[in-house]
DNA sequence: TGCCAAATGGTGGGC
DNA sequence: CCATTTGGCA
């Protein structure tokens, strides 16, 4: 493998990097901390830094770099950029995954070195504890006194051994997971706890672990819990590892779900790392940025103002807040609104309805007027059976059949036909070199096509037919294949959940569809406006962003002091590239005043909304 | 029927 | 964390 020399390594698939970014990219000596806002590209500037380790050798085989996202959206995009860009032999040694991944990973190959009397049998399986089975805990065992809060927080926060003085409480559910039901139960809290234990207790295992990874990459790192903060330390301490974390501060909304206040300022602090603000933004355009700024000064007063690096390409206001008498004013004035939008060009894919809670509710609210107007809204929070929308479209599942169900409604689709491939080379464990093998599969699916192809050619798209349809393909792949190469289908229930939820879907879709190619772009949300809530659109982006409901009834504890909130009013502004539209309603309570008045000064103002 | 305290639900995510 | 709903009791 040819390496290239540090000096004359450039960036891939993108012109340049800002200088800041070239700053943290070169930066190897120590830890860094990337502070980087909305659209500053965090993910690309990891691919890009991931890349540059290995094509230059700065990381050279057998090294590995470690990458850690939160959600498994954002490890797997971050893989396939670093894929895109290096030969496998480099590629390989990226490892992108998330948080839980990793720790699960080490229970699963050294449970037996976790101390007694937690060390999990082969069979444990992941608990994923309601409230209800919380309360249903302390109220079974008596600890009345207990909530269930104070208990999940005690388990993230607190590590084993457990000591002397813990309470009792705690101690009592660690037991009960182990003991009260016929296999072992553990949740990933505590999977990141006997880990951290694990890693304590063997150091030649956290030998083995930092020998591997001379770096480490970490996403999102305004999102860290405790119970992850102390499993960095715990592994990475006295090792030479080099930290590229990376963040935003201001896009820091999941407080109420155990993130650290002051991750970022505890990790600069704990891991000696020097702090890299990016400053370009290559989303949103130079007047929506100035108003973001607006809002970032106020979270933040020592912010720096982004760079924009978009071009406006809209006339008229970009911002404002409008103003509608009644849900009923306020729902047709929207509808219109974006069917005008539509009819002057703008894919519906890109325009998005973003609420802070209770999207069925709003979905409801807006449906009729909605359809009126011919505009299709999908709400993805939605739940379809057991699985919401946008869970089932992230599913391996999905991600299997979909490919082959394209392949039956088009003629000629590469894009499919070489996902439908991959796929099954994975699913049969077919060695890339195999020529026979690959021959082999590449004939089952051909002939899979063109029977679905016929098929489909004479049923008409319905409820039936769909099912019918999605039963072909998944007997195609064969549910025992699926199931035993995805942990997460081992158990029939979680299957069917998500089966069922596809072919439901799919069959709903169909039933007023033209066409099956039209089915399935419904399927996949295209041509329809998205409905979500602030959490769900973090990470995402959009030409125009209608946030609905700004008024006191939705945020009633948007004040200047609870910055967490404040946080989401921000992160909803910025998904915005062109611009971002408020509605509020008199009848719903009036404007939140304070915020208007922040906003007031960078031209954003409270007008009559479309009528 | 009306009052108050307690319970519940919502912003999310992971193999 | 906050708002809404519930249920116990007068």
């Amino acid at each position: 493998m040819k390496l290239v020399p540090p000096d004359s390594w450039r960036p891939q698939g993108v012109d340049d990097l800002e200088p800041r970014a070239w700053e943290a990219l070169q930066e190897n000596g120590r830890s860094v901390c990337v502070t980087a806002g909305a659209g500053a590209g965090k993910t690309e500037f990891l691919a890009q830094k991931g890349t540059y380790l290995l094509q230059t050798g700065i990381c050279p085989a057998p090294k590995r770099i470690l990458a850690i996202s939160f959600k498994r959206d954002a490890a797997r995009n971050l893989a396939e950029r670093v894929e895109k860009r290096c030969p496998p032999e480099q590629a390989g040694r990226f490892d992108s995954m998330t948080f839980d991944a990793f720790t699960k990973g080490f229970v699963d190959r050294f449970r037996a070195a976790i101390p007694a009397p937690f060390s999990p049998p082969p069979n444990y399986r992941i608990d994923f504890p309601t409230r209800q089975q919380l309360q249903h805990f302390l109220t079974s065992h008596n600890y009345h006194g207990v909530n269930i809060a104070t208990l999940e927080r005690n388990v993230a926060r607190t590590r084993l051994p457990l000591a002397d003085g813990v309470e009792n409480a705690l101690r009592a559910y660690w037991h009960a997971q182990y003991t009260e039901k016929d296999e072992v139960f553990l949740s990933f809290p505590m999977i990141n706890r006997l880990v951290d234990w694990l890693l304590r207790e063997n150091p030649d295992i956290r030998r083995a672990l930092q020998a591997t990874y001379p770096f480490v990459f970490l996403d999102e790192f305004q999102d860290t819990t405790y119970a992850q903060f102390d499993l960095l330390h715990t592994a990475f301490d006295g090792s030479s590892a080099i930290f590229t974390a990376v963040g935003d501060d201001k896009q820091r909304i999941m407080g109420w779900a155990g993130a650290m206040p002051d991750a970022f300022a505890r990790f600069e602090a704990d891991f000696d790392a020097r702090r890299i603000p990016l400053v370009s933004n290559w989303r949103s355009h130079e007047d929506l940025v100035r108003i973001q700024h607006v809002i970032a000064k106020r979270i933040d007063p020592q912010a720096e103002q982004a760079e924009a690096r978009a071009d406006r390409n809209v006339d008229g206001d970009v911002a404002a807040i409008w103003q509608y008498e009644s849900n009923e004013n306020e729902a047709d004035g929207l509808a219109a609104w974006i069917a005008g939008e539509i009819d002057n060009g703008i894919d519906p894919h890109e325009i998005a309805i973003l609420v802070r809670m209770h999207a069925n509710d709003v979905e409801q609210v807006l449906a009729a007027s909605l359809t009126q107007h011919d505009v299709k809204l999908r709400n993805v929070a939605r739940n379809i059976g057991n699985i919401a929308i946008q869970d089932l479209l992230g599913e391996e599942l999905t991600a299997i059949l979909l490919p082959l169900l394209r392949l039956g409604a088009t003629i000629k689709n590469p894009i499919s036909w070489n996902s439908a491939q991959r796929n099954l080379q994975f699913l049969e464990g077919i060695y890339p070199h195999d020529e026979v093998g690959q021959q082999r599969l590449q004939q089952r699916l051909q002939t899979f096509i063109r029977e679905l192809r016929t098929e489909m050619n004479t049923l008409e798209p319905d409820n039936d037919a769909a099912r019918t349809i999605a039963r072909r393909a998944l007997d195609f792949i064969g549910t025992s294949i699926l199931r035993r190469a995805f942990p997460g289908y081992r158990r029939q229930q979680d299957f069917d959940r998500v089966w069922t939820g596809f072919a439901d879907l799919l069959a709903e879709t169909a039933d007023d569809a033209a066409s099956w190619a039209d089915a399935i772009d419904q399927f996949e949300g295209l041509d329809q406006v998205a409905l979500m809530t602030i959490h769900k659109s973090k990470g995402l982006e959009f030409h125009t962003m209608i946030f609905y409901g700004l008024d006191n009834q939705t945020w009633w504890s948007l004040t200047p002091n609870r910055i967490e909130e404040l946080n989401s009013f921000f992160v909803a502004f910025t998904r915005a590239e062109q611009r971002a539209f408020f509605t509020l309603c008199t009848n719903r309570g009036g404007p939140v005043a304070w915020i208007e008045s922040l906003l007031a000064p960078a031209g954003v103002h409270r007008v009559a909304g479309p009528a």
